[in-house]
DNA sequence: CCTGTGCATTCATCTAGATTAATAAATTCA
DNA sequence: TGAATTTATTAATCTAGATGAATGCACAGG
């Protein structure tokens, strides 16, 4: 068992929120201590930097959940944008209250190995972010998560790996070259 | 309580090792549980990347803990090194062994709040790493890890940065310009 | 069924930060 | 203590990827 949704005794017949493509969930500026467990469909988070360009934090799809533990976990607004990339159906939890779930040392075990997990997944991501290239980062990108691709623009995909549409493109194309020769 | 130390019930007699400045604690290639508590000292986690060039993951003072998440979750070889920046004195636990501690509900918590704080962390260093400039990673790295800087070479603190020794240098230099000028 | 708005791509140009190299200052250690 | 090895700094050049602009496409909404 390493789904949030069961250790967290999420009642399987709770009613999901639906949310349209293109709705905003969460704006940065509101203070809130909700997660968001995607039962069906693709959320993101990102911020928008004071050049009003997106950075993507990440994607969540079906079984993921997604936050900003950052901002709740310092008491500060968040600082981080979520939307639906595709119609979901959501599952919306105030993370305050898992203190009060009762939860038992194997579930709170659990608990403590998803959290490890997300580290381990964030501890990745910032050495590629220092050590490899565009390309590189790309590369590893469709390794990791090869659903992905398929659903989500390209600019995003670009947003999430630090880079600009355009050089995504190129990389892309050269790509395509290289297994077209 | 939030010190990882208490947590874990770590006998405060327990006999800390001593290593010396320098001394490489672990190095990638190895596959291991242990994870490091500072009791004294200063360590530092880093990868080294296929051109030789080193990537500073962590610096680990005084009450942290340090360990490489990322492989020992999914059970492969480490790809960080560890070596000692000071002097130190570190207690050595296995990972492994923290699920037979039988800890509270409440240490659970509080290890569970931990964990939550390591990602709100690296929540934020990525979102650094993919939207603020070099000038702006070092600012906010001199405010959050205040001591940090006085114990540990420019060049180190650059790897962090995810930028050069040189290109530090002249962000400093420039900052010194424009508080003398 | 159009029509407009956003998206992907290509290309020309620009720039933050890398690389290389040279020098001086600080540490290490025999 | 003094030679050898790291470290920090400055400056000249280079480059990955950013920026800006133009073009063709896709598709969402009237």
């Amino acid at each position: 068992m390493d789904n949030l949704k069961d250790i967290l005794n999420f009642d399987s017949n709770a009613k999901p929120t639906s949310f349209k493509k293109g709705t905003i969930i969460q704006r940065a500026g509101e203070i809130t201590s909700l997660a968001y467990y995607v039962k069906k469909g693709l959320l993101r988070s990102y911020t928008i930097d004071d050049k009003g360009k997106e950075h993507v934090f990440m994607f969540a799809s079906e079984g993921w959940i997604i936050a900003d533990l950052e901002s709740q976990e310092f008491n500060r607004p968040t600082e981080l944008f979520i939307d639906c990339i595709e119609n979901s159906e959501i599952l919306i939890f105030d993370r305050k209250s898992v203190v009060n779930l009762n939860l038992s040392n194997e579930q709170l075990l659990d608990y403590n190995r998803l959290l490890t997990r997300r580290i381990a997944v964030l501890q990745k991501r910032v050495i590629m972010l220092m050590s490899a290239s565009a390309q590189n980062r790309y590369n590893f990108f469709l390794e990791m998560y090869p659903d992905i691709p398929n659903r989500v623009p390209q600019r995003m995909i670009a947003s999430y790996l630090g880079i600009t549409p355009q050089a995504l493109s190129t990389i892309r194309a050269k790509i395509v070259k290289k297994y077209s020769s």
